[in-house]
Parts: structure tokens; C-alpha cells; sequence
DNA sequence: CCGGAATAGTTGCGTACGCATGTATGTTCA
DNA sequence: TGAACATACATGCGTACGCAACTATTCCGG
């Protein structure tokens, strides 16, 4: 490994974090959010992918907070709302979450004026040849990589 | 602007986000932070590169947390002997942060471990050529763009 | 100069989060 | 079968965060 490779996949990390952290910004400034947290319409999105319902551990590899965070979180969701708790039949531990009309809505309101504003957010900065350079680019980052973890004891 | 730009818009930016968040949680799993917040270690970091000091507002700019929370944030800091608080000479108003010796150390050891890590987790998902690529789309991200703001008020 | 607007930073308060732990159900294997 | 372990989710508790309001200094037009 030499130098000039740390050196540039440091600088890669950097530009990837930056680039994403100020469109994220951007994109949550927007005002399109409807009283959602991020971390909400990360629960909506994921459930309107999934009419059957999901269980908790499910949403948890999507939602980027704790397990204990999603269970909090879902229970204002349910206050509110926008989700419904059953009991799941096939598992008498785990919790089937389902999308009421009202969150199903509400996710469809909210991701569509979101789309609209990502779509700015991005072609102002790229092309479509570099969009689809981008895309691919990350799509590779995020296949399961073989475990190649650094020495476990 | 068609449907396939709209969705392509839209697929590189769940992809852009998907990465950097992945990798994110990765090093933020990896043994390396002392009891350093990620904010934190921001701090850390762009203080090494400021040896005169900064301001609260120029460090606003890096971290991507509120002011306030800064505020606190360096209060914290300054607590464990991080940083120094000095009144600025040129603006009654302002205070210059600093780091100590003990941070800059901090800074050194865990920058450095961090940056291994960093180049551990990037070249084990893209090579030389791929990372470079991904570079350069990310930074030609961060470039300032011409207000093309949507219908400011 | 002087008064008002702008800027730099701090503080009160409410909230969402993570960690550690608890409870209930499921699974495994002697 | 039943005891030990694993899994799914919930809860107690401490903490860092954002927003709004505050104080103190600087800037600027008359």
C-alpha cells in the first residue's frame, strides 16, 4: 500500500462524505418535510416498499438509528398516526409494522415533492453521464464485500 | 427534464447516500476514537489545519452541527483540555478556539489511525481508478453553484 | 457622534438518540 | 422434555442536539 494510495482514497472518503453532507443539508432545509424527521421518512420510505408489513429488525438494517431508537420512533409514528403495530402471526417476540392510509399519504406526498427536490439538487451539479458514473460508482461500494475485516481476536 | 433523468437523479443520490452512510457506520464502529464524538473529531480536524485559531462561526461552516451546539460543543471540549477559549483582538464580540498540545496529539493519533481505516474500508470496495473517479464527481459536487435557487421568497 | 441593524457567542428548554438492561418468546440439543 | 442460549422488542437513564431567546460588541447611515 504507498502513500499516494492512502493519500487518495482519504481524499476520496472526504469528497464522497462532504458532497454527500452538503446535499443532505440542502435537502433538509427544503421545505417539503411535513413535521417528518429524517429518520420517519426513512421508515415510510421503507415501508412503502413492503405492503406486507416489516418487523422491526427488518427496518433496523435501513433506518440508520439503534434498535432501541426504531422502537421509540416507531411508537410516535404510531401515536400519530401513521403506523400500525401487530402482532405477528408466525412469531409470537417480533411486531409486524404496517403503513396506515394516512402514513401511506403522507409518504407518498412527502417522497414525491422530495424526488422533485433531489432531482434539482443533483442535475445542477452533474450531467446525466456523470449522475450514471456516480450511481454505478456507489452501487459497487455497496456490494457485499468479502470478510476481509481487519484481524478479529 | 424526462422521467429517466428524474430517476436517474434519484437513483444516484439514494446510491451517493447509501455509501457514504455504510462506510460512515463502518468507521464509526472501528476502535479508534478515544471517547471522540464524530463532531468532535470534526473540530479536531480542522483546527490542525488552522494553527492561528478559528472562530466559532468559521468553524460553523465544517461541522455540521448548529451553533449553539458548537458552542457547547467546544465548552466540552475545553472542559477535557482539548482546546483553548481566548478572546479575539481584533473583535470584542468573537473567541478564538485553539487547540492545546493535548489535543493536537489526540488529533495526530486518532487522524492517523483513522485515515488507515479510511483506506482499509475504500480500497477493499474500489480500485486506484474507480477511487479517483469517484473523487473527482464528488468534488466536482462540492463546487459552489451558480444560485440557481428554487423561487427564493 | 448616536441610534438602529447586524453579528458573535451563550443559555433555557424540549426532544430524539445511544447504551445498558429487562422481558418475553423461540430454538437447540442432551 | 427442559435447561441453556438466542432473538425480538421495550424501557431507564444520561447526553448531545436544535430552536428560540438573550447579551454583548461592531458596523453603518444620518
Amino acid at each position: 500500500m504507498t502513500t499516494k494510495d492512502v493519500r487518495l482514497a482519504n481524499e476520496a472518503w472526504e469528497a464522497l462524505y462532504r458532497s454527500m453532507m452538503t446535499i443532505a443539508r440542502e435537502l433538509k432545509a427544503g421545505d417539503v418535510w411535513e413535521d417528518l424527521l429524517e429518520s420517519e421518512y426513512g421508515v415510510l420510505y421503507a415501508m412503502s416498499t413492503a405492503p406486507a408489513g416489516l418487523r422491526l429488525v427488518d427496518l433496523a438494517g435501513d433506518v440508520l438509528i439503534s434498535q432501541p431508537g426504531l422502537s421509540r420512533l416507531i411508537g410516535r409514528m404510531e401515536e400519530r398516526g401513521l403506523v400500525m403495530r401487530e402482532d405477528d402471526p408466525d412469531d409470537g417476540r417480533a411486531c409486524r409494522i404496517r403503513l396506515t392510509d394516512k402514513g401511506a399519504g403522507l409518504q407518498r406526498r412527502v417522497g414525491a415533492a422530495h424526488a422533485r427536490h433531489v432531482t434539482a439538487e443533483m442535475t445542477c451539479r452533474l450531467d446525466s453521464q456523470q449522475l450514471q458514473q456516480l450511481r454505478d460508482l456507489c452501487r459497487l461500494m455497496l456490494e457485499p464485500t468479502p470478510p476481509q475485516t481487519t484481524a478479529r481476536p
